[in-house]
RNA sequence: CGCGGGGUGGAGCAGCCCGGUAGCUCGCCAGGCUCAUAACCUGGAGGUCAUAGGUUCAAAUCCUGUCCCCGCAACCA
């Protein structure tokens, strides 16, 4: 049952370059976007850069830079990382380009014209630091730095309308907001009344923005700017048919620090645009980083990204993906990574293959043997290892990333077992054909494995696939033909000592 | 009453929404195997699921109270 699939990450804002929160949403994205085309849906994976902004154009002047100079100094950097994480992204979004900034234009006009918007004057604290007002309680803590008494004029969007409709809407759609206590949260959130919403800001005071179509002296602030992306790309205003196609999105993953913004902000925004609203946003928890003391045999490992270098890109999005419980914060360590590294895919998964492509090279000649007929045990196996397929199927669905990754790596343990009870090497001696028997098994549960794993590592079990000759990436049973002649490699995941 | 997260065998974590014999990985102990990356497999020890009440035939799981721990500088997923 093949449908489609769009799945975003918020755009990054330029400000500085990219590290793990930016990296993990994006791989959990292409994760989630492999594993929908594996399992046939077509999919729109949007991910890209928020440029514009007080802080932008503030960081750029400090490099003696112009905003765009700045961005597009900072764009490839992210680019290159998402090359280098594997991230296989449809459309690379950057809100200083022509295409978003007419959608944004056009969406403000609309909402203008509808009358959500309207000028009011406001007088308050400014935070310069904060790129906004703060509220009287936050100016006497005395907590903000660089503030100034400020009255201006400015438009804001009737958030307060939509209120009612939101909640409504929130309630009587159990999946909108995931995971469950960020819904609750958010309707807790909403049992105070809302606020309206400032969108726009002065030029004389921050001019890196998109200009406001209805006063030429104003660009819009953050929200119109940034979060139209989710609409302007696949489409809104451009291509009829092709935004019907992919809006609504299935699910914009966010970190939980933006939530507010999305599931209040943007939502109010879609209803004033009367459209749909994505059918899930999700947010993830967090990536602490464990205070576990500094090993020096390590080096200076501090940040997960700096293991690609050492330990690949696959070993890294294996790690991330296996260990944050989607929704929940998660705590790295490199003693943590080396040890998920090491049990699951050292001695789990590449010691099987060595195993499995060891043994067919000594005593099969090298090559896929025969399975003949299979036996009770080997039918067992092959049940299990197509009920996976669907159980992973449902599990990515319902955003159980871990979950789904743990039960692939229990058909590892399970060939494991079934290798060890059946001893091939012995069966070799005292039932030739037998022996064959359990090795195709054995290769075929590891290729299966390995298209299940194939989202969350896609160079490793490309890898093990072209090992075993596997044509195609159906994850159907009996997909290895007899004879295939294997191709010799190093083990695939090499342990990591420690002193 | 600032906000949020959490307290489950030695460590790290699932499970809690949709109550029904407490699960996973690591570590430890003993054994097996010897094809393999000193890897793999089997068995075992170890938990009154922070705590006090409540609801229920039944609670880690629902409700209420209490205690304790963590984050809230900047940036930000």
């Amino acid at each position: 049952m093949s449908s489609k699939f769009f799945v975003t990450t918020p755009i990054y804002y330029v400000n500085d370059a990219p590290h793990i929160g930016h990296a993990y949403t994006t791989i959990l994205a292409d994760v989630l976007a492999r594993f929908h085309r594996i399992a046939g849906d077509e999919v729109f994976f949007l991910t890209g850069l928020d440029e514009h902004g007080q802080k932008v154009k503030q960081a750029a002047e400090k490099r003696n830079l112009t905003p765009q100079a700045h961005c597009d100094d900072l764009a490839p950097r992210f680019l290159s990382l998402w090359q280098k994480l594997d991230i296989r992204f449809d459309d690379f979004i950057r809100t200083t380009q022509e295409r978003h900034k007419k959608i944004v234009q056009l969406a403000l006009q609309k909402v203008y014209d509808k009358g959500d918007i309207y000028v009011d004057e406001y007088e308050g604290w400014y935070s310069i630091a904060e790129e906004r007002f703060i509220t009287d309680t936050e100016h006497s803590s005395g907590q903000f730095r660089d503030v100034k008494k400020l009255k201006e004029k400015n438009y804001f969007f009737k958030m307060s309308k939509y209120q009612q409709r939101l909640i409504d809407y929130i309630e009587s759609n159990p999946v909108f907001i995931r995971p469950e206590h960020r819904k609750n949260e958010m309707l807790g959130f909403l049992r105070q009344p809302l606020g309206d919403l400032c969108i726009s800001r002065p030029k004389a005071r921050m001019d890196w923005g998109i200009e406001i179509p209805f006063d030429k002296d104003y660009v819009t602030y953050v929200w119109f700017d940034a979060l139209v992306n989710y609409i302007s790309v696949p489409g809104y205003g451009s291509d009829g048919v092709r935004f019907k196609k992919w809006w609504p999105a299935n699910v914009h993953l966010i970190g939980k620090d933006i939530l507010t913004t999305h599931s209040i902000y943007w939502t109010t925004m879609l209803f004033s645009l009367e459209l749909p609203l994505p059918k899930t946003i999700f947010a993830h928890g967090w990536w602490l980083m464990g205070q576990t003391k500094m090993s020096k045999s390590l080096g200076n490992v501090v940040n997960p990204l700096d293991l690609v270098e050492q330990y690949g890109v696959d070993a890294v999005r294996y790690y991330l993906m296996r260990e944050m419980v989607l929704g929940l914060d998660a705590n790295f360590t490199p003693d943590s990574f080396i040890k998920s590294y090491n049990s699951d895919l050292a001695n789990d998964f590449g010691n099987l293959l060595n195993r499995v492509s060891g043994l067919i090279a000594k005593n099969h000649g090298g090559k896929i043997p025969d399975p003949g007929v299979l036996t009770t045990v080997e039918e067992e196996i092959k049940s299990q290892a197509n009920a996976l397929v669907g159980k992973v199927t449902q599990l990515i669905s319902a955003y159980q990333v871990q979950e789904a990754v743990v039960s692939i790596m229990e058909l590892v343990r399970i060939l494991n077992k079934y290798m060890e009870t059946q001893a091939p090497w012995k069966l070799a001696k005292i039932d030739f054909k037998a022996a064959e028997r359990v090795l195709y098994t054995a290769a075929e549960g590891l290729r299966i494995v390995s298209i299940m794993l194939s989202p969350v590592m896609p160079n490793k079990t490309a890898a093990v696939l072209d090992i075993l000759g596997s044509v195609g990436r159906s994850p159907v049973w009996g997909g290895l033909k007899p004879a295939t002649v294997l191709k010799t490699h190093e083990p695939l995941f090499p342990r990591i000592e420690v002193k």
